[in-house]
DNA sequence: GATGAATGAGGATTCATTCAT
DNA sequence: AATGAATGAATCCTCATTCAT
């Protein structure tokens, strides 16, 4: 039984990898089988039943993780407040969590925009999934705030959810243009003060004081 | 020799398409032959070397385009004043350019975005072509602005070049989220706003009166 | 005792109907032990050594079936008169049963023929194993009987063969030739009689009156 | 050009020899490509775009085959006379034709037989095509003869479809129980003389003389 | 410049079978 | 007796590429 398990987890982190790094269509099963430490690929089909849903658990794998971490944020000041969600202290709190995650696990946001691009619907239908419940809590946090119509929302919620995830996503060609490490520690924590600014700004938001540094999460 | 050039073209076309909605390894040189109207994937090798210089050269040929926008912006103030590259005015007419050009030509970031994720070095070194005068004209405007320090400008023109491609790039999956249709022209004209609104807020700008529209550049 | 009697009876039901579809090569273990209710192929191995085993066995206890109906036949006349056995009587109770037996087990004519065709001679040894009786009553049957001489018997005999056994075992081709379903009640007992009166007329016998009907012999 | 029809017929030859040997599923593309002298198995699927593809092609042309020396004998007697058709020669002639041509090619008979099993009916539909026609001509041919009523026919027609064809189909069984060669000349003329003498006496008709011996029909 | 043919390598997937439980 | 897991070999088919025409 907790071979079964060990199993299963060792193929999902050698297809995470695999995929993050070269997309649905440019992984093999083989390769998957070799990196996962299996001697045949036949054995992948033992737990997924191809080359799709094996992609489709890997990312539903992610995006539970996710929820997850939303589903905390907004559960916990809505225990003293039903209103707390919008309070910009949650706010942070979410922007501190997610970039905690996504520093953590950057292939996720990879896998994300691949399954937006790659085309097949299905793939896709995964990855909203994951998003609007994100999106929602988006918009309950920016409702009323700064300087903006109700149909000026989902573009700006577009634009927040690009600033967040694009900066692991497209990590390596952010190195390559910019020729620094943009994932070192230090260069993280410049992207979250300047990513927490520019929310603030946008939504017209005093600026919190810094809150507890939130425990970093790992896999 | 006219022939050529068109048969090039529509190779060129076909081959846009395909790569940006499956990323390279997603393609087939069959496909691609088929979607240009060729009877053979033999006829392909006469105008590119191998699959990789064909992708190479779609890039490319975005990348010019985008590179002659940004240098046309750059140079139609420098003739008059060299700190006029900073003025609110010439980044409202670039972001207007550039929103022109994607919202026109959809298929380059994506086709950027996946070149910077797909791994190999080489890919990405175009798109770096590409990025590192974007990253300097931006620097430029940027510097000296808003509440900033040197260290955070990568940062801010990270999440600018995000905000403005990820909304085209990422078209199918926002669509699928917000359950709107982004890429309509009502649409990409909020998102104009917005951006526009963002940026100036972001650098401290005050709101520039709308600029004469630009002309739509078509391909 | 009486569980093991049950599960291999259940494999081998399931596999004489996969089998007779979809012939040897056609088939996989895994199909069988989903059609007969077991989860897993492995279980199959307990009670046959492998898929060869499996067919062999199949096909044997079909062989065996029909081995005992020719018996009956030939052993009931014989106990009064050696000579009865060429009896017009006997051999329209023969081809009653016969009738009767592949119209309830239709699957069983085309193992046989499987078997003759799959190349492989030891499956086709099983089949022979059953035909040779049947051949011998037959050499019986005919002897002395119509214009044949005796290098034509084997000829007039796989003649007989072929009508009696085709009929079942191309089932689905006549009908979808002749547009009508050959299996049904009213069919089989038209086929019986042109049989019969087929077989009389080629042997030269005066027709039988009918006699009493066979019982119908189940599975 | 030549080459062409070269290559594309020595596959079908070797197809041909595969699938009545062993049947749709037992039979890889390899093998074909082996016995066709290709280096690979790429190369059939220039020719074929799949397996089924290429059965039903193998199929397809032995059905032209045969339906060419259906519609000869047809034709022929019809210049004179129309009721011709019905005469015991054309009957005779058919049966020589068809006897002379199954003999040449006992692979056709097993590739039915078997694309009647095979349980698909996309292949099945194949087979009919060449039946059917043959049916209809056996049907005006028997029509009005011997003591069968209309019903009757087409039970009529199934035997006699069964006894000529089946001869070559299951020549490798009927060679097994009978412990003779089936298919050298000898039994053939054999079985040619038995087949007639039965198809007269079951249709009532009085023997023809022999007619001229026909040519025969090779590949 | 375009095409039909050929091919070696590799793609995903299924096969029959074995072994530990 | 039955099952989950594992595996080597084989399956069909597609890949990018080359060559003669």
């Amino acid at each position: 039984m907790r071979d079964t398990r060990t199993t299963r987890d060792l193929i999902l982190d050698a297809a995470e990898a695999r995929f993050a790094e070269q997309g649905f269509a440019g992984v093999s099963m083989r390769g998957i089988a070799a990196e996962a430490g299996l001697k045949n690929q036949a054995s992948l089909y033992h737990h997924f039943r191809n080359k799709r849903a094996l992609y489709h658990a890997v990312l539903e794998r992610g995006v539970e993780a996710i929820l997850d971490l939303i589903g905390d944020v907004r559960r916990r000041p809505a225990r003293t407040d039903v209103v707390a969600t919008l309070e910009p202290a949650a706010i942070d709190a979410f922007l501190d969590r997610a970039l905690d995650y996504l520093a953590a696990h950057p292939h996720l946001p990879r896998l994300i925009q691949r399954a937006g691009l790659d085309g097949d619907g299905r793939l896709r239908a995964t990855a909203t999934r994951l998003l609007r419940p994100l999106y929602e809590s988006g918009l309950e946090a920016m409702r009323g705030r700064g300087p903006w119509t109700s149909a000026d929302l989902p573009h700006l919620a577009a634009g927040i959810y690009h600033v967040v995830f694009g900066y692991f996503a497209n990590g390596p060609l952010l190195e390559a243009v910019f020729e620094e490490d943009l994932l070192r520690p230090a260069a993280v924590a410049r992207q979250r003060r300047v990513v927490k600014a520019a929310v603030a700004g946008l939504l017209g938001l005093r600026r919190v004081r810094s809150i507890a540094p939130t425990k970093r999460i790992t896999p």
